[in-house]
DNA sequence: TCTGGGGTCCTAGGACCC
DNA sequence: TCTGGGGTCCTAGGACCC
């Protein structure tokens, strides 16, 4: 049996932790640039406000509605939810942290009342870190999952479904009628898996609820989808079919990506944003002990607006695998120099680390380089050294030189107009109380 | 004026091999 | 008239997730 543990509007929750003021408000927290919504409390849904809606859309109904909008504070949704996945640790035995405000747990054997002992550590969560949130159980991840959903819809939309499974919500002890009457009342949409596309395509088929969803033949879902619908149709039938994770591995493709707050024609300020990407990537990709094979870099212009468009990537294959910024970022404006076009109002820039490999392989040349940087021990403990300062002292406190400095004014630097404080993790953000 | 970022998995099709 | 069979590997693109 398996738990889903889901922070209700999560960003907004840890917005809230430190602005009682805002309890109550429609909020919305915007991505980065101050782009969309990407997450909202109850208040603003029920505004009409779409998920993903751009704020220039919106932002009339700060005057008309109180609307209230803050620029996104990752390191704060960060370290509150460090806090809320140990709580929520502590409802079974095992747990796979699966997103920033999710973590399924195996509560499989644990003796006594699960609904009465999800009550406790939902308590729990809400009073020692402040954040709502709800539990969802069922014998598979996607039936954990739906359930999760069934505890969100019971408790804020009434009516949609029974209320005494608001909040927590155990399709393991349902009676098979009442269980059927639950996937009944889901739309085959909000099943996990289900995206735009394929439930239009079931929609169209005549399938619309998960019920119907949970009782198509798992034959014909493959060879009408694939493989991973054929798995969603099982699992709603209660067999397990997508493995619980419970260390988390290594990431395949580390990337670093931006949208600029005003578009870049230039290409000095390419290099710039390009090299402040690489050693971001880098950086994340030395944490894991990894390192990289190959550099993808791409540019492209806005294609909201309506003006000449151009995206383009390539990728540099490195002669030996390397997890050091300045290699990695020799290759990466290679590459950009490459692609880079005179002439077009650029709006975002990315970098990709692929083909990563962990650090203890090592792949030997023919033709060994006399003067190869690789594994030379004065820049592994070079990039030791530029992680350490840029740990202690904030992000950016050493860069190369490419990357520009930060005292310049820089036009590709995201807008960032509504952001609260570190108020977890910077001295300076510590709330004061009188 | 103003539309996010970071991932995973699967599939089809091409290149290539014997 | 009639033009093999079986396999692997790689990549691009699509779909999904939060």
């Amino acid at each position: 049996m398996l738990a889903l543990i889901d922070g209700n509007n999560f960003y907004v929750s840890c917005e809230r932790i430190f602005r009682p003021d805002l309890r109550g408000l429609p909020v919305v927290v915007l991505s980065n640039n101050d782009g969309c919504a990407i997450a909202r409390s109850d208040e603003a849904k029920a505004l009409g406000i779409k998920m993903g809606a751009p704020w220039f859309k919106i932002q009339d109904l700060q005057e008309e509605a109180g609307l209230v909008a803050l620029s996104a504070n990752f390191e704060l949704y960060g370290d509150i939810s460090d806090r809320m996945m140990s709580l929520a640790a502590g409802l079974g035995h095992r747990q796979e942290i699966y997103s920033i405000d999710e973590s399924f747990v195996d509560v499989t054997g644990i003796p006594g009342d699960l609904v009465e002992r999800s009550r406790k550590i939902r308590a729990r969560i809400l009073q020692w870190t402040g954040i709502p949130s709800c539990i969802g159980m069922g014998p598979t991840k996607t039936l954990a999952k739906l359930a999760n959903a069934i505890a969100k819809s019971a408790e804020r939309k009434p009516g949609s479904y029974p209320a005494h499974h608001g909040q927590i919500c155990h399709l393991g002890v349902q009676s098979p009628q009442e269980l059927e009457d639950l996937l009944q009342a889901t739309e085959v949409g909000e099943v996990w898996g289900v995206g735009r596309k394929i439930g239009a395509q079931l929609r169209e088929g005549g399938i619309h609820t998960a019920l119907d969803l949970q009782r198509m033949d798992p034959a014909a879902a493959k060879s009408g989808w694939s493989v991973v619908l054929e798995k969603t149709v099982r699992e709603l039938n209660g067999v397990p079919c997508i493995a619980f994770d419970e260390a988390p591995r290594d990431k395949q493709q580390i990337a670093s990506t931006r949208s600029f707050g005003h578009a870049v024609t230039e290409l000095r300020d390419l290099e710039e944003a390009i090299t402040e990407f690489v050693c971001r990537a880098a950086e994340k990709l030395r944490r894991q002990n990894s390192q990289a094979g190959q550099v993808l870099v791409f540019i492209r212009t806005s294609p909201f607006r309506k003006e000449a468009q151009y995206s383009k990537s390539a990728v540099f294959p490195l002669q030996a695998p390397s997890n050091d910024s300045s290699s990695l970022t020799e290759a990466a404006l290679a590459v950009l120099h490459v692609i880079y076009k005179r002439g077009f109002k650029y709006a975002k820039a990315g970098v990709m680390l692929m083909d990563l490999q962990p650090l203890s392989r090592h792949q030997f040349t023919l033709d060994l380089e006399p003067d190869e940087p690789i594994n030379n021990p004065n820049r592994i403990r070079l990039m030791h050294a530029l992680d350490n300062v840029n740990g202690r002292y904030g992000r950016g406190t050493l860069n190369l030189a490419s990357a520009g400095t930060a005292g310049e004014h820089r036009l590709w630097q995201m807008k960032q107009q509504r952001k609260t404080p570190g108020y977890t993790t910077r001295w300076e953000g510590l709330a004061e109380v009188r």
